[in-house]
RNA sequence: GCCGCAGUGGCGGAAUGGCAGACGCAGCAGACUCAAAAUCUGCCGAGGGCAACUUCGUGCGGGUUCAAGUCCCGCCUGCGGCACCA
């Protein structure tokens, strides 16, 4: 009888014999096939471990135990995202230095990821605050810099009124700050800006070549927002000045009745004197600017706006003169912040018109355009257009772009939604700019020697009011001298956002300890891209496309040897609480990981990680599924009272055997780790029913399992007589033709209903299971007196009759 | 509004167009026990029937097919993302 299991002292001494055996350690011999799989590295915040970390962490912890077993040299690797704004609130609430609030979370994470048996190396540890790190980021700054994609300018930023901070457009979410809910204002700031629209196109087409789950394609083909369309000059009438307009609907330019400008376009300060109602236009444009991004976007419903006085512009094709109206509905940072309306075929310009009574023209026929807008471009010929009537929108679109770019007043032209990416953060916890500002030489950027650029240490780092970084107040460290020509200058004193140390992490961990290097070629060579990386559908936009774009760079400056960073992205689902709601401290239904592995065990927290739900689906906690998956792993423990010798499968079990492997193989790699558990699980139930069980049957199940509960199969291992460990041995191997049963139960439909069911041999022909099937006397019954019109007989499968 | 995903027992969820409900949870009955827990065995979609059986069942309405949870058309509901991007 063995004894009874109990995973609290067997799981640390694995783990200990796991490190001290060095199981994990990534090989450095490259003439092995490699396997780089990667998961998101977390924040290290105060709370710790929520039971939503080690789900992705399992899945692929999965994937590279069972490559290891395939033969692979497997990379998988964990670090810390560790600036950002949360550390930095807890060190000002709590008078703790942030550097130190960081050591105390990291050592915290680290212990309870350590409790979960994850086959991590630790030697490749990287921590993104660490100056041997962020000297590298500060590095790939400077290439930027240098290549021009970094610049600094003067515009309006979205200013979160409680973090104090500049955020990019896809931290606000509904108009307020992704991270706290603060109010999100439009503020004008001197900003780093990254030209991440210079890589729109590389982005996008860059799709084509790899394997991500759709949505996330899609979710980045969206935010990118390519559209292809022309931009028009319209003449001023009786100025010699045009107006720039972009359209994705230069077909339907013989519709445009009037125009329309951005609050902020530069126009309004242009035509200050002409313009008769100058008054009311100011206190427009007042009052667009003082609205938040979120009022803009709240009160779309109801189109505003007031018209130029004594402007008109002239459409090209017509010649007619048509008024200049300013609405808050046109973007100045899209296009070219004016536009022509065409009423009758866009929604917006639509209701605008009327709104203000504006003249609607049809050009597309085949919609009511007093009703409502008709913008269908699949159908419909071209109307009151002069040389476009009787074409097709798209090829009216060619003639017309033809047409203006022989006059030279139009072209083709792209245009995308992606907008730079704001990089500069008033904060303290983030990696310092490495750039001076000198009155003579402008920006200037550090010698790359005097890398990394430490932050200060100081006692305080409170954000000021005044949206200044903390770092400003620091003269000591603020003033020094240009590199360029000596004289006295200033560093910069804004931060980098967070997004700035996980946009590269993955290369580093590649060669985490070079210092002449932020990786070595023949290491990024060898490792790149990553093969399989998994992380939350909420950084499809933020962190998947800034890496993206960062490597796509580092390419094109022959700094890494593929195009892409990771060939396979998916995504895994969250995990609710047990009343189905988000867990939150406030709805009091978080799962703490330490409890379930203190009263369960790791395996079993793993186990029922993988068993809760298909993967990339969220899903409910619940403390009876956790029992479940105890349970299960009691029973498979509670097998070693029943092994018999032998290296054998018994003729009983073989193909139950041949089968399991073959469903549990594809679906690890399906991420379907729910079915791949139920199939383990209906296997021991087998080995149950059988009442025992070879040593060579036992040894196959605790292999296949093995990546889900490393800890017991180890020890299960040791105890069936397996050679050496787990962890070192070759992922079973199945016969397809063993998978197959002799003998099946095939279903006889009479009609397409099940009437019967017939014992025929798996190989049989239709003629011999014909044979069976009509031997059976129920069916010989039902067939009486009735005449067959068809048979069909899927082998293995059904044998259906259809009968009149 | 647009784009994705989902809707199957009391619950979590399975099902290359081929016997719907695998596997697990909960429940019921039995075994073991003085008893309980644990464990083991059996039952477990709904209606009808003593029973052999039988009818109905995968959000709703149509369709294709010998056969539909699965494919097509039209809706409904929920979740996620984007959203005045011209």
């Amino acid at each position: 009888m063995g004894a009874v299991y109990s995973p609290k002292d067997m799981e640390q001494k694995w783990q200990k014999i796991w490190d001290e055996e060095e199981a994990f350690k990534v090989g450095e011999d490259y003439s092995k096939p490699k396997y780089y799989a990667l998961v998101e590295f977390p924040y290290p915040s105060g709370q710790g471990l929520h039971v939503g970390h080690p789900r992705p962490y399992t899945a692929l912890d999965i994937i590279s135990r069972k490559r290891r077993m395939q033969g692979y040299n497997v990379l998988f690797p964990m670090g810390w995202d560790a600036f950002g704004l949360p550390t930095e609130n807890y060190a000002i609430k709590n008078h703790i230095h942030p550097k130190i609030v960081t050591e105390n979370n990291v050592a915290h994470f680290k212990s309870q990821l350590k409790s979960l048996g994850y086959s991590f190396d630790w030697n490749r540890e990287v921590n993104t605050t660490d100056p041997e790190y962020y000297k590298w980021t500060q590095w790939i700054f400077l290439k930027l810099f240098k290549k021009g994609l970094a610049y600094k300018t003067q515009m309006p930023i979205n200013w979160c009124t409680s973090c104090k901070v500049g955020l990019a457009n896809e931290e606000v979410v509904n108009g307020v700050c992704e991270r706290c809910g603060g109010e999100v204002v439009r503020r004008v700031k001197s900003q780093w800006m990254l030209k991440i629209t210079e890589y729109a196109d590389k982005l996008l087409e860059g799709l084509d070549h790899v394997d991500y789950i759709e949505k996330v394609k899609v979710s980045q083909k969206n935010w990118i927002g390519r559209s292809v369309g022309a931009e028009v000059d319209f003449r001023l009438d009786g100025k010699d000045d045009t107006l720039r307009i972009f359209t994705t609907r230069p077909d339907t330019l013989f519709g445009a009745t009037y125009m329309v400008i951005s609050p902020e376009h530069p126009f309004i300060e242009k035509y200050k004197e002409e313009i008769t109602n100058y008054d009311e236009v100011a206190a427009y444009r007042e009052q667009a600017a003082r609205k938040s991004d979120f009022e803009r976007t709240e009160l779309a419903k109801e189109k505003t706006g007031v018209v130029m006085g004594g402007i008109s512009a002239v459409n090209p094709v017509n010649g007619n003169k048509i008024p200049v109206w300013i609405s808050d509905y046109v973007l100045m940072t899209y296009g070219t912040g004016a536009i022509m309306a065409v009423p009758a075929h866009d929604e917006r310009d639509w209701e605008f018109a009327k709104k203000f009574g504006l003249p609607i023209v049809e050009v597309v026929a085949g919609g009511q355009v007093e009703e409502a807008a008709f913008t269908d471009v699949a159908s419909g010929k071209l109307v009151n257009s002069g040389f476009l009537d009787g074409l097709e929108v798209k090829d009216a679109k060619e003639k017309i772009i033809s047409w203006l770019s022989e006059k030279g007043i139009g072209k083709q032209k792209v245009n995308y939604k992606l907008r730079d990416w704001v990089f500069s953060r008033q904060r303290y916890w983030g990696e310092p700019i490495p750039i001076v500002h000198c009155e003579k030489c402008g920006y200037v950027p550090l010698p790359e020697s005097e890398l990394p650029l430490m932050l200060p240490e100081v006692d305080s780092y409170m954000p000021t009011d005044n949206g200044e970084s903390p770092l400003a107040a620091m003269t000591d460290w603020l003033n020094t001298t240009c590199p360029c020509c000596g004289g006295p200058a200033k560093r910069e004193s804004d931060t980098m956002p967070q997004w700035a140390g996980s946009s590269w992490y993955f290369l580093r961990y590649i060669d985490p300890k070079n210092d002449e290097a932020f990786a070595g070629g023949e290491a990024l060579k060898y490792w790149l891209p990553v093969d399989w990386y998994n992380g939350g559908m909420e950084h499809t936009t933020l962190h998947l496309l800034y890496s993206r774009f960062w490597h796509k760079f580092l390419y094109d400056e022959g700094l890494v040897p593929t195009e892409e960073p990771y060939q396979k992205r998916t995504s895994h689902g969250m995990i609710l609480g047990e009343n189905g709601e988000k867990m939150s401290k406030s709805r009091g239904n978080v799962v703490n990981p330490d409890d379930i592995v203190n009263e369960f065990g790791s395996d079993t927290l793993r186990t029922y990680e993988m068993f809760i739900g298909a993967f990339e689906l969220s899903a409910a906690w619940s403390q009876e599924g956790v029992k479940g998956c105890r349970r299960f792993l009691d029973r498979v423990w509670k097998l070693q009272d029943m092994l018999t010798e032998g290296d054998l499968y018994s003729a009983a079990l073989e193909t139950k055997l041949h089968q399991t492997i073959k469903k549990v193989s594809g679906d690890f790699e399906a991420l379907k780790f729910n079915t791949a558990i139920a199939a383990m699980m209906s296997l021991v139930n087998e080995f149950y029913k059988a009442g025992s069980v070879t040593k060579a049957e036992f040894r196959t199940l605790v292999l296949l399992l093995s990546p889900v509960a490393p800890h017991i199969c180890e020890e299960l291992w040791q105890l069936a007589g397996g050679a050496g460990r787990v962890y070192q041995q070759s992922w079973p191997e199945y016969d397809e033709a063993k998978t197959v049963e002799d003998e099946v139960e095939i279903a006889v439909q009479i009609n397409g209903k099940v009437k019967a069911t017939v014992k025929i041999a798996a190989q049989d022909s239709q003629e011999e299971a014909r044979a069976k099937v009509m031997a059976e006397p129920a069916v010989a019954g039902l067939l009486s007196g009735r005449s067959i019109v068809k048979e069909i007989f899927v082998k293995g499968r059904i044998y259906n009759i259809v009968v009149k």
